[in-house]
DNA sequence: TACATACAC
DNA sequence: CATGGTGTATGTA
C-alpha cells in the first residue's frame, strides 16, 4: 500500500495551544475541542462496527485515561507533524490549481489511464473473502463455555487483542489498553491470550477452503483470500455464489466446533473482503452482477476508510482534501494524480474504479502455511518494558532479544546480511539503527557484538522497547566472502587500523568494553591464560566487573568471552570466523572497490 | 543504504 | 497499577 498523502491529519490540529488545561472535571460538557483534537485521531482508528455505542462517552473516558500519560503527549506530536503535512498537501493543492497547464495534463493522463485501466478490468474472476468473528474471543470462549454471554477481552491490562461482541457493545476494541476497557467496561473478563491454540485453529480452517482453492492467500490467522472461478466452474449466478459461501462457512463451523466466520464474494479480492465485513457476524455478502455497473455502485457511497490500504492519517488527509467517500475520490482524481505521488495516486484511481491490484499469484504461491516458509524479508523480535535508563539493563534486554531473533532465524534456515536495532523511548518516540553485517548470519555471536555497538552509539536513554530485526537475505548467487580471507588480510594489517570515528566518539560519553577487531580475533585466538587482578569489562554486555568475578555479574559471559552461555547457547552452530571484522570489512570493500 | 512513517492483522 | 508484536511497502535523502 503506496502512503498515499506523505501524511497528514486535518482533524487533529488541536495539538497547538492546548496544554494540559483542566477541563475535563466536568461531566456534563463534552471535552474540549482542544482535547478531542489529538484523541479523536486516536479512535477512529477502527474500520467500523461501533454501531450500537456511544462513540461520545467513550472518547471523553478514553481523554481522561489518557490525560497527562506521555503516550498522549507522544500522540500530539504527531498530531503537530500531520497538521503540518496536511498544511503543506493544502499548499500543493491550491498550487496546482493556478496551474493551468498542469490540470491540463493532468486530465490528459489520467483519462488515458482510466482507460487502460478499464481495459484491464475482469469481472470473470470469483474471489471469496473469509474472515472468522473475533477470532481470539472464539477460539476462548469454546474452551471456556462459562465466558459465553459475559463480556471479556483475549489480552491484559497493558492491550487488547481481541474483544468479544459483548464487549464491543461498551466500546472495548482490540488495540485499547486493558486499564481504559476495565473503565469502560468495569465486569470485563481478561483471557491470557494462548497463539498455540489459534494457529492450531487457523490449520483446521484453511484445510476446508482448502477444499474451496488450493491456493488460497492467508492473511494473518483469521483471513484467508480465495480464489473460487473455478470452484464454481465460472458460474456467477446470484444463487450459486450464495450457495458458496453458505457451504464455506457451515464447513468452517462444523470442522472447528462452531466457530463462525464471515464471507464477502465479488469479482476482486479487495471487494470481496469488503464485502465480508458487511453483514459481520456470522454473515456473508455477495456483490451482485459481476458487472462494471454494480461494482461502481458498490464502492461508490463506501468511506474512504473502509478500503484496506487506506489508514487513519490518509483518511485525515483525504478529508482535508475533502475527500469522504469513494466517489469523493473519483471525482478528485485529476487533482490526486497532480499533488501525490503516482505510485499513490494510481493506487487510488485504481480504488476508485473498483479494480484490484494486479494479481501476483506467483509469489506467493500456494503455500503461505508454516510448511513452506514463503519468500518473507524479514525477520524481527521487539519487546516492551517497563522504561530503563541503565545500560547494563537495556544490554542485558538486547542480548535476549538477539537469542531470541538467532533461533527463530535458525529455524527458518535463514541468515541476513543487515542487522536493524529498534528504540522506542521512553516518550514513545521510536527510532532505528541499523548496520549491514560483512556477512549473512543467524548466529547470536554475530547479532550481540553488532547490536551492543548500535544500541551504545545512542546511549544515554531510557527506553521502553527494543527490538531486533534480520534482513536482506544471502544469496545462493552472492560471491560469498569466505571469512577466512577476511580473516586473513585483517591480521595482514594488523593494528594500523583504528576505531572508525563515530564510535571513538560514542566512547568519550560511555566506555566501551565493545572488542575491537583485533581484540575479537585476539581472544577467539588467544584466549588470556593470565588472570589479572583488575576490574574487567564484560565483552559481551558491557558490564564492569568485580576482579574476583569469573562471570560477568549481569549475563553471565566468562570473562573475556564475548558469548554470554544461555541454555539456547547450544542451539548456536559455530560456523564462521569472529564477527567483529563489521567495520574493517566494510573498509576492506571500499577500498578494493 | 539508512531512516522514518503508514498500514494490516 | 498504565498503550503490543511481526511484517510489508513507500518516500526521502
Amino acid at each position: 500500500m503506496p502512503e498515499v498523502v506523505n501524511g497528514g491529519a486535518a482533524g487533529a490540529a488541536g495539538a497547538s495551544g492546548a496544554g494540559a488545561s483542566g477541563a475535563s472535571s466536568d461531566v456534563n460538557n463534552n471535552a474540549s475541542s482542544e482535547q478531542l483534537g489529538a484523541l479523536s485521531y486516536v479512535f477512529l482508528n477502527s474500520k467500523g462496527g461501533m454501531d450500537g455505542v456511544d462513540m461520545q462517552s467513550v472518547q471523553q473516558v478514553v481523554a481522561a485515561m489518557s490525560a497527562g500519560s506521555r503516550h498522549e503527549a507522544n500522540e500530539r506530536r504527531k498530531a503537530t507533524e500531520h497538521a503540518e503535512r496536511t498544511r503543506q498537501l493544502l499548499q500543493r493543492k491550491s498550487t496546482w490549481e493556478r496551474d493551468k497547464v498542469a490540470v491540463a495534463k493532468s486530465r490528459r493522463e489520467v483519462d488515458a489511464a482510466v482507460t487502460r485501466l478499464e481495459e484491464q478490468r475482469r469481472l470473470s474472476s470469483v474471489f471469496c473473502h473469509v474472515d472468522q468473528d473475533q477470532y481470539y474471543a472464539a477460539c476462548e470462549e469454546q474452551e471456556r463455555p462459562e465466558l459465553s454471554g459475559k463480556a471479556f477481552a483475549v489480552g491484559g491490562i497493558g492491550m487488547i487483542s481481541t474483544a468479544n461482541y459483548v464487549a464491543r457493545k461498551y466500546g472495548v476494541r482490540s488495540a485499547m489498553p486493558g486499564f481504559i476497557a476495565l473503565k469502560l467496561c468495569p465486569h470485563l473478563i481478561f483471557v491470557r491470550p494462548d497463539f498455540s491454540k489459534y494457529t492450531a485453529k487457523a490449520q483446521e480452517v484453511r484445510g476446508v477452503l482448502r477444499t474451496f482453492d488450493a491456493n488460497l492467500q492467508v492473511r494473518g490467522l483469521d483471513e484467508a483470500s480465495l480464489d473460487v472461478t473455478a470452484y464454481v466452474k465460472g458460474r456467477r449466478d446470484r444463487d450459486v455464489l450464495e450457495a458458496v459461501a453458505e457451504k464455506i462457512r457451515h464447513d468452517v463451523a462444523a470442522a472447528t466446533g462452531g466457530l463462525t466466520c464471515s464471507v464477502g464474494i465479488a469479482p476482486t479480492r479487495e471487494l470481496a473482503k469488503i464485502a465480508s465485513d458487511r453483514n459481520k457476524p456470522n454473515g456473508q455478502c455477495i456483490v451482485e452482477d459481476f458487472t462494471r455497473e454494480a461494482v461502481l455502485s458498490f464502492i461508490r457511497p463506501l468511506e474512504t476508510r473502509k478500503i484496506t490500504g487506506i489508514g487513519k492519517v490518509t483518511d485525515a488527509s483525504l478529508k482535508a482534501l475533502g475527500i469522504t467517500t469513494v466517489e469523493d475520490l473519483y471525482n478528485a482524481r485529476y487533482l490526486l494524480h497532480g499533488i501525490l505521488t503516482p505510485t499513490a495516486s494510481s493506487f487510488l484511481l485504481r480504488t476508485s474504479l473498483g479494480i484490484g491490484a494486479e494479481d501476483v499469484s506467483a509469489d506467493r504461491g500456494g503455500a503461505e502455511d508454516d510448511q513452506q516458509e514463503h519468500n518473507r524479508k524479514s525477520c524481527s523480535v521487539e519487546r516492551t518494558f517497563e522504561p530503563i535508563g541503565d545500560r547494563h539493563t537495556l544490554s542485558r534486554k538486547l542480548i535476549d532479544i538477539a537469542f531470541t531473533l538467532s533461533r527463530h532465524l535458525h529455524d527458518l534456515g535463514l541468515r541476513g546480511h543487515q542487522l536493524t536495532l529498534k528504540i522506542k523511548l521512553s516518550n514513545f518516540e521510536i527510532r532505528s539503527r541499523q548496520v549491514t553485517l560483512p556477512h549473512a548470519t543467524d548466529s547470536s555471536d554475530d547479532l550481540i557484538p553488532a547490536a551492543l555497538k548500535l544500541l551504545k552509539a545512542e546511549l544515554p536513554l531510557s527506553a521502553r522497547l527494543l527490538g531486533l530485526k534480520v534482513s536482506q537475505w544471502e544469496n545462493e548467487n552472492d560471491t560469498q566472502v569466505a571469512s577466512r580471507d577476511i580473516l586473513a588480510r585483517f591480521l595482514q594489517k594488523g593494528d594500523e587500523e583504528d576505531e572508525e570515528g563515530g564510535l571513538r566518539k560514542v566512547e568519550e560519553i560511555v566506555p566501551s568494553t565493545t572488542p575491537t577487531p583485533a581484540a575479537a580475533v585476539a581472544a577467539k585466538m588467544a584466549p588470556p591464560t593470565t588472570v589479572r587482578s583488575e576490574p574487567w569489562a564484560c565483552i559481551a554486555c558491557t558490564l564492569e566487573n568485580e576482579a574476583s568475578a569469573k562471570r560477568c555479574e549481569a549475563c553471565g559471559a566468562l570473562k573475556g568471552s564475548s558469548l554470554p552461555p544461555t541454555s539456547t547457547l547450544a542451539l548456536e552452530k559455530k560456523r564462521r570466523a569472529p564477527t567483529l571484522l563489521d567495520g574493517f570489512a566494510s573498509r576492506l570493500k571500499k577500498r578494493s572497490g
